[in-house]
DNA sequence: GTGCATATATGCGTAACGCATGTATCGGGC
DNA sequence: GCCCGATACATGCGTTACGCATATATGCAC
């Protein structure tokens, strides 16, 4: 155990598209395009440039929040191209803390009047 | 009204600078040192290096998301080095959709597992 | 086997960052 | 009056990540 000597709070905040890559990964396996396509299902403010995307991708390999996984044998397809992730502890706890931040950050909105509701 | 004339989503996301800075000034008129302290006071993750700030509130400024203020009335002081800023229109229109952003991400984070409290 | 969707990768110019440093004023202590 | 730390704002510098375009190759359907 040692890929994941950094402190959590050391990667915070997230980069959208960092983020949007863990919680999609939270859901299963993915590879690159399926993490975009979940972006388009979800309506998600920019589009998520693919550049952006395997750049991203690869820096969170290398820092250990995510890591190549085999092809899930629940996929039908053998398309040789795809390069599978999975989430890592770390990328789940750092997932988590951001979650939180972002929570966090919702409830300062809702009590500055920057969001509808109770304040 | 022109100086307006940009599509608000186009501003999204919004860096966490940038929120922190129209949070502050939804609750009244900050001057950039004010909004420091403002961070410290909240616990902020990663404490918000001064370069950064005053780079972003110019930079907001040419966008029309701040504008400049008058030193508030209620201000014992009258130092004359300080630069107060107050959320304009289409600045508390881009915080808002910003705030709603960041509470759907929440939503996702909240379904996916990585927040507790129900799925 | 032709052709469009899928899949990943990278070159390029630019924007913003973090860190350090610079400069100046304010306000309290003595 | 003078000193000094806190306050206040600004900018130079090297680096990182971005957005856009382009490159390349395979999968699959017809």
């Amino acid at each position: 155990m040692d890929r994941r000597r950094r402190d959590t709070s050391s990667f915070l905040p997230l980069r959208p598209v960092e983020f949007h890559v863990l919680l999609s990964l939270a859901a299963g396996e993915r590879h690159g395009y399926g993490i975009i396509q979940d972006a388009e299902a979800r309506g998600d403010t920019s589009p998520l440039d693919v550049g952006t995307l395997y750049r991203a991708l690869r820096r969170m390999r290398e820092q250990g929040l995510i890591a190549e996984a085999a092809a899930p044998s629940s996929e039908s397809s053998t398309d040789e191209r795809r390069n599978y992730y999975r989430l890592t502890a770390l990328g789940l706890e750092v997932g988590r803390a951001e979650a939180r931040r972002l929570e966090s950050l919702t409830r300062a909105a809702r009590a500055g009047g920057l969001l509808k509701g109770v304040a």
